[in-house]
DNA sequence: ATCTATGGTACCAATATTGGACCAATTATT
DNA sequence: AATAATTGGTCCAATATTGGTACCATAGAT
């Protein structure tokens, strides 16, 4: 076999081979469980291992850094007491420390209610811009946004993409790059946001029907270039969506 | 059960190994399915792979990583969920990464009025959130703020560095974590766009008097709960900055 | 002498990987 | 237009790896 397995065979011996494996760092300090310890915490911290990577097995380890699986163990359990790390059989140890909240990080930070607050304050102003910029072109993009979301009366998944599309389209419209930029963003959030567990629960039919009608509505408005009636489109369509979102429990 | 076998096609294999192919990146994480996304992750994220670029096949990775198909598609499936590639049928599997439009380049398409434009959206919900979210703790933090900032009456840069500081302090009292994220966003383009080369044009002694009441008064109007008063403030304050804006050619 | 940390070994159950085959969609070739 | 090659999607059973645990021996410190 053309890969370097950590191990042979079968547990003959629980540790033995070549490794081929070089520890960055040779024990250059205490040695014992607790310079392990110390060690794995500074690579954790300074961002050698990121989010969610694994780290070499203990049996690795143990070879890594000369000493035995149990003093590797015991320095793994200070490490999970300091939750930085978690452990799972079978799988391997975990980081489970965030040195830099991005994308998913806030995604885990932030309720789908704080998502609508957001969005309600940021799509409003697109509507407006939307009224004032959009030309024929971007027209025709949200044109065939509505249409495709319009057809997707009773698929969950289908509406959501759709959904997405055609908000996306009125970014664009606004001809803000900025504010494109930025909802871009938000809509990445949304993705990667719990919402997506109860969506299930909140997309009846029912309310997708009535979601679409909010949605032509907003779309007749931008194309007829009624400011008042665009913002008040996007307006209730958001709040409507944060009402259905907290009656759902 | 056994499988009844038709016939061989041209499918011999399916994976040819014997490849004896070396890694060129060899264990530097944990390996397995995990230590591939990872690698492969770090390279999307770098711009190894452009946007939209396809990533070599699963049996091509699979040789490559020295692990079997099965693994790299764990392992493509991670990075799928990350929305960081799609995959296609037949085609295959396609960078989904907006090489982070960067700061810079879509400062290069933000006039500093679309600026102004997407900050009079945001901040004064910032406000109205940061009246009836904001702990002693971050009115200190914005009182900090304000003092130095009204201390650099005469030096552009300083006076710029703490309205910055400001600003940020009450995203922070939002106590939202997405508009704090989106805030961050939009500071970086504002140091990268184009209002830094009219700074000293629009930043005379008089109106960072100005500015410095204004953003006074919105502290106060926090400090003391008053969510009318707040937006007021903000939004008299972000119109103030954009009519100085236009003003000056 | 007793306690503590470490090293070593063995086994377990949970999980991951493997290697194979076939499929359907897409692309390239004839 | 027909055919061949390539690609991701799926299923399966055998096998390998992983953290969890128990037990014992040795060395050093108290």
């Amino acid at each position: 076999m053309s890969k370097p397995h950590p191990l042979k065979r079968t547990e003959l011996t629980e540790a033995s081979n070549n490794a081929s494996v070089k520890p960055s760092i040779v024990a250059t300090n205490g040695g014992g469980s607790a310079g392990i310890t110390a060690q794995l915490r500074r690579e954790i911290l300074d961002g050698g291992y990121g989010y969610s990577e694994r780290l070499p097995a203990e049996r690795a380890l143990a070879l890594q850094f000369g000493a035995s699986r149990g003093t590797v163990r015991e320095a793994l359990r200070r490490l999970e007491e300091m939750n930085l790390v978690s452990r799972r059989v079978g799988s391997g140890t975990f980081v489970r420390y965030r040195g830099h909240a991005d994308h998913e990080d806030i995604a885990q930070l932030t309720s789908p209610l704080e998502l609508i607050d957001v969005r309600l304050v940021v799509e409003p102003q697109m509507a407006r811009l939307a009224v004032m910029n959009a030309n024929a072109q971007d027209l025709q993009r949200m044109l065939e946004a509505l249409t495709v979301v319009e057809r997707a009366q009773d698929n969950v998944e289908d509406f959501s993409r759709g959904d997405e599309t055609f908000h996306l389209a009125l970014a664009e419209s606004s001809r803000n790059p900025l504010l494109l930029w930025l909802y871009r963003h938000i809509n990445e959030v949304r993705r990667h946001t719990q919402w997506n567990a109860r969506k299930d629960k909140i997309l009846t039919a029912t309310r997708i029907a009535e979601y679409n009608q909010q949605h032509r509505e907003l779309y007749t408005a931008i194309a007829s270039r009624d400011i008042e009636h665009a913002v008040r489109a996007i307006t209730g369509h958001l709040e409507k969506a944060r009402g259905d979102l907290m009656g759902v429990e």
